[in-house]
DNA sequence: CTCCAAAATATGTTCATACTTATTAGCATA
DNA sequence: TATGCTAATAAGTATGAACATATTTTGGAG
């Protein structure tokens, strides 16, 4: 037998080898929890808690009185860390700086205004700046931010600490969504970035709420060569 | 209902809830489980598994014997969903297509070369094809294959099925690295693409192992305009 | 035969308890 | 002082039992 050892890892593996080896193929149901328990010596919890993950890695599908099967199409699902880019880059062993473009009051586009829901003449805090890796510029953050919601943007400067790190830090938020997708450079940003115009840009546009309010709105444009990389 | 008292989604909320109200600052140690447990009037079993699903998400570090603490630079993880191609296209209501562009045994270039381990002469299965949504270029997909490796590869002309769809309900792997980056359309890509050359694509590269051995190793070009997105 | 309520059932959750394991701190030794 | 052993400790895991909840089946009323 394959599975001797009663922990949840093991019996994960051996319902990881039975998917694997088709002998439970997909769309098919798998044995009862407490079926599955009593095979493999062990308490339904365990079994439960190597399913629960198992369900989590997309594999099977689960639901109530109906029981467990395998997946049909199966989704694979993989994490992404995401973390402050000033970490992310002294990480890599190179030098952070961070410097400010711009900020002010202004009236947003229609399509920032769209994402804020705020009335047609409000007005946001708008920073840009640049983040950069010994020396050379790593990525442009064009942030918009609700300068009501969030107590103490109005009054931070962001010369001595980047919007990005200074939101992170500050604001409790409840949730948020990240896009990805590729640009290319425009004149302006190629000039910020330091490569030439039209170079491909990896971007990152993501938005944090709380209270059903959007707070704080960014997009980061990478330069050249950035690529966002984990595992599955 | 996530609603009562006792249950580990409440106490997750709590706990949540204190991290925000900086009750419980960065960098700080929060109490015991066993602690924890009583003052929330709870089993320590519960509070358990509440607060691994927080340290999941990556706003609290635990270690044994050490105790947890909030997490000094809150790394925020966001699960992407990557689907089979022909699913994502047809959740979407679009109709799917693929059309094969080109399939042979060649000498894989050094790049790939060294992502497969494979001797310098050594022949993979390059597959090059096209999935549409809707009669419009999706994506191109460049892909090569260890034939020795994955059985029933050299003998699929994948002109019914993409190779991205054969693989995942054919191929039984253990891991796998994903990456994201940009990129611009070179001419034949923009032909095959339909859009201009100079265009930005959304590009993924993905490989696929299993006992340490890489299967397959693929480049998806998207056509301008994709969007990966995501909650957080 | 159709529709609705009740029973059955598989997963989901909670609990008390016991044991395991990684890690640290303290102490003794070289 | 540096090093290695040991004990203490907090998270990690396993278990059986009980109850909760969602969903399907069944069976009865109309």
């Amino acid at each position: 037998m394959s599975g001797a050892a009663n922990s949840w890892q093991a019996v994960r593996a051996e319902v990881l080898r039975r998917i694997r080896s088709r002998e439970w193929a997909p769309g098919q149901p798998i044995p009862h929890e407490a079926d599955l328990a009593q095979e493999l010596g062990c308490a339904r919890a365990t079994v439960n808690r190597a399913l629960r993950e198992v369900a989590e890695s997309g594999l099977i599908e689960r639901r109530r009185r109906a029981g467990s099967r395998v997946a049909l199409h199966p989704v694979r699902r993989a994490t992404l860390d995401i973390p402050v880019i000033r970490m992310e880059i002294e990480t890599r062993g190179e030098a952070y700086d961070f410097s400010l473009v711009s900020r002010a009051e202004e009236v947003p586009p229609p399509a920032i205004r769209a994402r804020f829901k705020s009335a047609p003449e409000a007005r946001l805090l708008h920073v840009v700046g640049l983040h950069m890796a010994d020396g050379k510029p790593h990525a442009l953050e064009d942030r918009w931010i609700d300068a009501q919601a969030v107590p103490g943007a109005g009054t931070t400067d962001f010369s001595q600490i980047s919007p990005n790190e200074w939101l992170v830090l500050s604001v409790p938020f409840e949730g948020g969504d990240i896009a990805f997708s590729a640009s290319v450079a425009s004149p302006a940003e190629a000039e910020a970035l330091g490569c030439p115009a039209g170079a491909p840009l990896f971007v990152t546009e993501r938005a944090t709420w709380r209270n059903e309010k959007t707070l704080t709105s960014v997009r980061l444009l990478f330069a050249p060569g950035y690529r966002l990389h984990t595992r599955l």
